[in-house]
DNA sequence: ACAAGAAATGAATCGTGGTTCAATTCTTGT
DNA sequence: ACAAGAATTGAACCACGATTCATTTCTTGT
């Protein structure tokens, strides 16, 4: 019962994250989610509200997933640098490999009501690393700046950098370092 | 005759911009522009296709304007540092002076064909930053590197950085400084 | 001044896709 | 096994705003 009303709500939500990551959020209909996950259109008015706070589900937990997988490469990294260097890395290499759902969860156009999710999206990244750049600071690895503003500045730049390749469907082999090392330069990594 | 003709397609454009700069793109339905423009609605149609032509020509003629008092602002400095301070002071004290147009611009939710503006818009001022970094690594001012990385990146960059404060409707007086400072270091300019 | 054709009008049409709900199917306690 | 009530269904509904087009108004050449 219970269990079986849990289980269709997940299902809901993997259903609409598995069609954002194949056809981005134009092809994600109410029915074509609905379809995919084995239930009536009607039946995800049973769970959701409306639409935009399916989505909004769906995009907390997407960022989720994204935000644990770089925190999780900063982790075992020791120093500032090495942190930023697996922030980096690990944002880029997951959005091109998942291209479709970077770019939706990026930078596709959607409702006013997911952008929110969004903004959350690019905002709990930013806080990530904000927190790495502002220890930097404190232990002398990076010179003095403001942590809120280098890291929403990093979050843009990455962002920017990937939506070109993912919408072109290639990236140079050397953007990925090239980005290290920019951002590396940016933040005033002390040699 | 033509004259009234070409008056009257001048009007619609500039109806359209003004309602996107005050109520952005969710404001401007074609009735709305129409009206403003003192045309009835479907006479809009006698000057574009549709309604996504007439925006990718809105788009085109504000974005041509924010390259160009960028490109203006630069042209006056002498080393690539100066003209790098002057592209970021340009964009972000115009966003900030034109915050709904900005975030328009820069990152509203936007049909398909005019979100491609929006791209050749962020596209456009990464060539021009481009070619101040290229002449900057040339002329030894600045590290080398990648100039489309690099522009690609500082464009991400700044308009993240801004989205914020343009949705919340104040920055920070440092914002814009902290931001050339950041920008300088991750461009190496050679002190 | 007049007729022929171009331009403008704006109310009606149309397509889309989110949302609803009366009918049906399942679950559970006795 | 049965009835009461919850869950599910999916076709119909509806809101919205872009687009159309029959009608009216203006322009121009003779």
């Amino acid at each position: 019962m219970q269990a079986r009303l849990t289980a269709s709500r997940v299902r809901i939500v993997a259903a609409a994250l598995a069609i954002l990551a194949e056809h981005g959020y134009a092809g994600c209909s109410v029915a074509a989610v609905a379809e995919r996950a084995g239930v009536a259109t009607g039946s995800v008015y049973r769970h959701f509200p409306a639409k935009a706070d399916l989505f909004a589900e769906v995009f907390r937990a997407a960022s989720q997933r994204e935000v644990d997988a770089v925190a999780r490469a900063a982790a075992r990294e020791a120093t500032a640098a090495a942190k930023i260097r697996a922030v980096v890395e690990t944002f880029s290499g997951r959005a091109l490999q998942s291209p479709r759902l970077a770019y939706a969860l990026l930078a596709e156009p959607v409702d006013p009501a997911v952008e929110a999710q969004r903004l959350i999206f690019r905002r709990a990244h930013a806080t990530l690393i904000a927190g790495y750049v502002s220890a930097g600071v404190s232990a002398g690895e990076l010179l003095p700046q403001d942590p809120e503003l280098t890291s929403t500045a990093v979050v843009g730049a990455l962002a920017e950098a990937l939506v070109g390749p993912l919408a072109a469907g290639v990236a140079g082999p050397d953007t990925i370092p090239n980005l290290t090392v920019l951002i590396h330069r940016a933040l005033g990594v002390t040699p």
